[in-house]
DNA sequence: TATTTTTTGATGTACGTAAATCAAAAAGTG
DNA sequence: CACTTTTTGATTTACGTACATCAAAAAATA
C-alpha cells in the first residue's frame, strides 16, 4: 500500500506532529530533523493523498469566469462549457460563477472585475479586451492576491498568470499556409473577412495569414480586409459586394465569427456561377460552418475547443490557488484543423451530465 | 456549504444508515422510504464528496497497460506517457503497471494477457493485434469481470468496453484530401509507404486515403503500396527505388512509422534534382518528422496524441471499474494536423513532473 | 547550574463517507 | 393474537491528513 504520514514518522524516527510540521512548512523544526523527515519521504516515495488532504482542509475554490454575453455561436458555446464544467467540478470542491458582460465594452468589463474582486474569489478567468483599463483591472486583482488567467483573448503585459487560448498568430499562419497550397499556383486575389481589427485575436490572425501568404503564394494579392463586426447581415453584404466587385477572387478567409453571413453570401454566389473556383477557410466549428464544410462550400475550418480552454483555465487557477506549478505542455491549447474528412461526429447532446449518485 | 449525507437524513426524516443503504444500493429499504431519500437528494442537490468517498472506500485501481516493446518513436512515446501518467495518477489511488511484449507477436500478447488476468487487475488497456486469439483473450478478460480498452489499434468485435485511439479511416481520408488539394490538379502519380498491410491501422489509413484521392483528384494514380515493415533501412531503400523508377511521382504518403528511412531517401532525392516538386504527408510527430516538416521536406503531419490516448484510457477504465458511464464526447481522440505553421513549441522536457511538496 | 527558549511528542478532533453491528420498530404471516 | 421477517435506527470504526493544544524534552542562554 501507499506510504502514509505514519510510515514517514516511523522511518524517520519522529512523531506524527513533526512530520506534519515539515509537510506543511510549519515552524519549530530543527534543520537536522527536517532533513531526516525529508529523507524518509524520499525513501518511501511518499505523496500526499489528495483526497484526504482536501477532505481535511475542507478547502473550496470559488472561481469566477467573466465572459461577453453570447452574441455569436462561439461565445454561447463558451458559456455553456463553463456552466458544464461548473456542475462537473462541484464534485471536486470547486464552484464556478459565470458573470456575463456586454461584448466589446471596456467599461462594463472593468466594472464587473471590480465587483468580482470584492468577492475575494480564489481565482478569476476572463475573456480580455486589449485596453489599458483592463490591464489595470488585472493588476488590481493580482494585487489583491487573486490568481488570474485570460481566456480565448489575451491582453499582453498585464501581469496575469496564464493565457488559456490558442496562438492566434500561428492560427493565421496556418490558414495562410493552407490557403496558399489550396490555391495551387492559380492566379487570383484573396479576400479576408474579419470582425474588427480592434480585437486582438482578429488582428493577429490577419497578420499571420498575410505572413504565410507572402511566403507561400506571393502572387496572390490579399484584398483590403472586410470588417463585418461579426454581424451576419453586415458580413453577408460585404462579402457579396466584394465577390461581385473582384471577379478574380479565388480565395476567402473568414477569421472572425461572421460565418453565418458569409455562408449566405456564398450560397448566393454559388448559384450565380463560378462555383467550385473559390477556396474558403473559416474559423470556429459551429453548426453552420460545419454544414458548409460538409457541403463542400468551405474547404477547411480552424477551431479552438472552448471546452478545453475552460478546463485548462480551471486547472491553472487551481494550481495557482494552491501555489503549485503548472504543467505547461499540458495546458497548450491546440489549433484544430477540420476538413470534411476528419469532422467529428455530430453530438445531439454535446454535454452529457453524469449523475454521481 | 454543500449538503452532506446528514442533511439528507434530516430532510428525508430517516437515519444515516438508511441514507447509506439508498446511496450504495444496499438491500433492506422499502420503496417508499427509498423514494423519500431520493427526493431529499434531489431537493438538496446532493452530490457525493468524491474525496471522502475515495478515502472511506480506500479503493485503489490497479490497472495494467500492455504495449509492444518500443521499436519506433511512437511506441517509445506511448510507453513514456504511460509511465508518466502512472506517477501522476498515484495521487488519485490509481496504480498502473506497464507490461511490454514483443511487437506483432500474437502468441506473446495472448500469453501476457493470460498472466495479467490472473493478477485480477481493476482494468486492462492494450494495443491490440487484429487476430482471433487476441479477441478470445479479451473475451476471457471480460468474462473475468475485468474492464478492457484497446489503445491505438483496435480489434473490432471483441466485446471490449472502449477503443482509445483515432479513427484511422478518417485519418487516411484526411491525408488523401490534403494530398489531393496540395497537388492542385498537377499531373503525376502518388506513392504510399506503409509498415504492413497486416496491421489494421495501416490498412484502414490506406483505404481512407484511396477513397479521398479517388474523389478529389482521380487523375493522380496511386502506385502499388510499399511495405517497409516500419524498418528504417528497408523503408529508405524502397522509397529510393520507387522515386527513381517512377519519375512522374509528385506525392508521397507515409502512413506508418517508417519516417526515418523515408526522410533519408528524400534527402538523397532532393540533392538529386526536382526538389520542391514532391508533396509529402506523413503520420506521427517525432523529432525526425518534426525537423523534416520544419525544413519544408514534409508538407503535413497527421498525429495522434499518445498522452491523450493514455489519459482517456485511464478515465474510461476508472469509470467502468466504478460502474459509471463514460462521457463519449470527451473521449474522442482527435486527429491533429500539423503544418510548419502550427507546430507546437518543442519541449526539452516533454513531461515535467510536479512535486506535490 | 538555573532559567529561558526552542524543539519535539502525545493526543484528540475534524473532514464526509463507507461499512458493519446490534437493537428496535414496523410490517407481514399464520 | 403471537410470531417471523423485513425494515429502520443508533452507534461505532475506519480512511489519511490537517490542525490545535499541552506536556515533555532538548537545546540555548544567562
Amino acid at each position: 500500500m501507499r506510504p502514509t504520514v505514519h510510515d514517514i514518522a516511523a522511518t524517520a524516527g519522529v512523531s506524527l506532529a513533526t512530520v506534519d510540521r515539515v509537510l506543511n512548512g510549519r515552524p519549530g523544526v530543527r534543520t537536522v530533523t527536517r532533513q531526516k523527515v525529508e529523507e524518509a519521504i524520499g525513501a518511501l516515495g511518499f505523496t500526499r493523498d489528495m483526497a484526504a488532504v482536501n477532505l481535511a482542509k475542507g478547502r473550496v475554490y470559488p472561481f469566477v469566469f467573466i465572459v461577453p454575453q453570447g452574441n455569436n455561436s462561439f461565445m454561447t458555446k463558451l458559456s455553456s462549457e463553463i456552466r458544464d464544467a461548473a456542475t462537473r467540478m462541484r464534485v471536486e470542491r470547486t464552484s464556478i460563477r459565470l458573470v456575463e458582460v456586454p461584448p466589446f465594452d471596456v467599461d462594463a468589463l472593468v466594472a464587473a472585475m471590480k465587483r468580482v474582486r470584492d468577492d475575494k474569489p480564489a481565482g478569476v478567468a476572463l475573456v480580455a479586451i486589449d485596453a489599458s483599463p483592463v490591464r489595470a483591472g488585472i493588476a488590481d486583482m493580482k494585487a489583491a492576491g487573486i490568481p488570474m488567467v485570460t481566456l480565448v483573448s489575451d491582453v499582453p503585459g498585464a501581469g496575469h498568470d496564464h493565457y488559456a487560448g490558442i496562438d492566434n498568430l500561428a492560427a493565421g499562419r496556418t490558414a495562410g499556409s493552407l490557403m496558399g497550397r489550396f490555391l495551387g499556383g492559380r492566379e487570383g486575389s484573396v479576400l479576408v473577412l474579419a470582425g474588427s481589427m480592434l480585437v486582438r485575436d482578429h488582428a493577429e490572425r490577419l497578420q499571420g495569414f498575410a505572413q504565410s501568404m507572402a511566403r507561400i503564394s506571393p502572387t496572390n494579392p490579399i484584398l483590403p480586409v472586410l470588417e463585418g463586426q461579426d454581424d451576419p447581415e453586415r458580413s453577408e453584404k460585404l462579402v457579396r459586394e466584394a465577390l461581385g466587385k473582384f471577379q478574380d477572387c479565388i480565395g476567402l478567409y473568414s477569421l472572425g465569427a461572421g460565418n453565418r453571413g458569409m455562408i449566405r453570401a456564398l450560397e448566393h454566389h454559388a448559384t450565380e456561377k463560378r462555383a467550385g473556383a473559390l477556396r474558403v477557410i473559416a474559423h470556429e466549428l459551429t453548426p453552420h460552418s460545419r454544414a458548409a464544410l460538409a457541403a463542400g462550400m468551405i474547404d477547411a475550418i480552424l477551431n479552438q475547443d472552448a471546452g478545453h480552454e475552460v478546463r485548462s483555465a480551471i486547472r491553472v487557477l487551481k494550481a495557482k490557488a494552491d501555489g503549485q506549478s503548472v504543467i505547461t505542455a499540458q495546458e497548450r491549447i491546440r489549433i484544430d484543423i477540420f476538413l470534411n474528412d476528419n469532422l467529428p461526429p455530430e453530438m445531439e447532446e454535446e454535454n452529457i451530465h453524469v449523475s454521481w449518485s
